[in-house]
DNA sequence: GTCTATAGACGGATAGAC
DNA sequence: GTCTATCCGTCTATAGAC
């Protein structure tokens, strides 16, 4: 999986990454202890120091252990639309499902812990600490510009400001669909938890889709 | 402004409370200690828990000062617009201009803190901690069911399931259109905070409207 | 690579004088 | 109501034996 010199053990390695993203997920970052993580992963205190250095090391590694292959897998897909292509502008539906569709279905995977992830990822969007920050936007700004100019040259009549608000709103509304409060509807006697995942995606692409094909606001003030 | 028998000096209460909002949204709550809190509003430590008791207690406050508010003010708009109607079923960009335009206009308001309180609010709906999402879902019930109510007069050929999942996809857009990681695009050369924010009601708008209309997800399965 | 033990700082909460 | 001083627990990180 890795090719670093130092060849460690990759089941204390990868049981540290794990138990930190599920912990992560379920309490934030500092809401989880180093004392937390070497439980659940029943590995030694000290060997997280060992295998990551620090705490700010260990988060950056858990996200970037997925976050690779997840921008990749998406930018893959965004290669093969385009060659197919060859030169013409692609279907926006077609681009959204291959950004948040992509996401939605590492998210489908429960056992592998990409649901963990995406729900971690979705949780961080909204946390404003500084050096997750600048790590996540590095990590994102190749794909995240590839995808955008895609969807500037799919519609070509909205201003790329638009697109880039819609991109966010869209991005908001997956985050949601994934690691959002549902239980803010549970005192009405309803539930959005409960449900058929695999009706998840078909639901929030065709929201995602109105939202982004909207008719602009007013015109320019 | 409170009506409790022990009268006590609003000043300090209300500092605290200032001075947590903003740091709670910063850092979050495992983020930001007492100590941080007191130095802020220049009180001494131990007034915390003389005004608020613990910890936990204090994060309540903090929003239900302003949620409370916010909430009959959404309720109140819809009691307006229903009684006008006379039982007819309202327009849907009523509805949602109501319930989201409300707190996107409680938002704006830079100076008094609801900017602040908005931007703590959007980041506290991914944060799985336990007793905040009990306080918060009592504190929401009452006003959702009203709007998801309103919703499903106003739309009746859309299950009321499925106006759940879109109200649900709507409130991650206005998460992310306020507080989300507008520094994800930075990288690119773009930007979505540095904009006019009189132009975020309208944008945001279009874009939920689009998403809460648009045609259904194929055929049942 | 893995362990024990501990350093050293910081956390929430409180006792008790004023 | 406000203050100082402090209890006591937990935290990250590391030193050093094996």
């Amino acid at each position: 999986m890795r090719d670093d010199s130092a060849k460690t053990s990759p089941d204390t390695r990868s049981r540290i990454l794990d138990a930190a993203e599920v912990l992560f997920m379920e309490n934030g970052f500092d809401g989880t202890s180093m004392r937390m993580i070497t439980s659940r992963a029943e590995v030694n205190l000290a060997a997280v120091n060992y295998h990551f250095g620090t705490k700010e090391l260990l988060i950056q590694e858990v996200f970037r252990r997925r976050l690779t292959d997840l921008n990749n897998a998406r930018v893959a897909v965004l290669d093969q639309m385009e060659a197919e292509a060859g030169g013409a502008p692609l279907k926006p539906s077609r681009i959204v499902d291959a950004f948040f569709g992509t996401a939605l279905r590492m998210a489908a995977d429960v056992d592998g812990g990409g649901h963990t992830f995406m729900c971690l990822l979705g949780r961080t969007y909204t946390e404003p600490n500084e050096f997750v920050r600048k790590f996540l936007a590095e990590e994102y700004a190749e794909c995240v510009e590839r995808f955008l100019s895609a969807l500037y040259r799919a519609l070509p009549e909205v201003e790329l400001k638009e697109i880039l608000w819609r991109f966010h709103f869209m991005t908001g509304a997956m985050a949601f669909a994934i690691s959002g409060l549902g239980g803010l509807y549970e005192l009405a006697g309803l539930s959005v938890t409960d449900d058929d995942p695999q009706r998840l995606l078909p639901r929030l692409m065709s929201f995602l889709l109105g939202g982004l094909r909207a008719p602009l606001p007013g015109a320019n003030a």
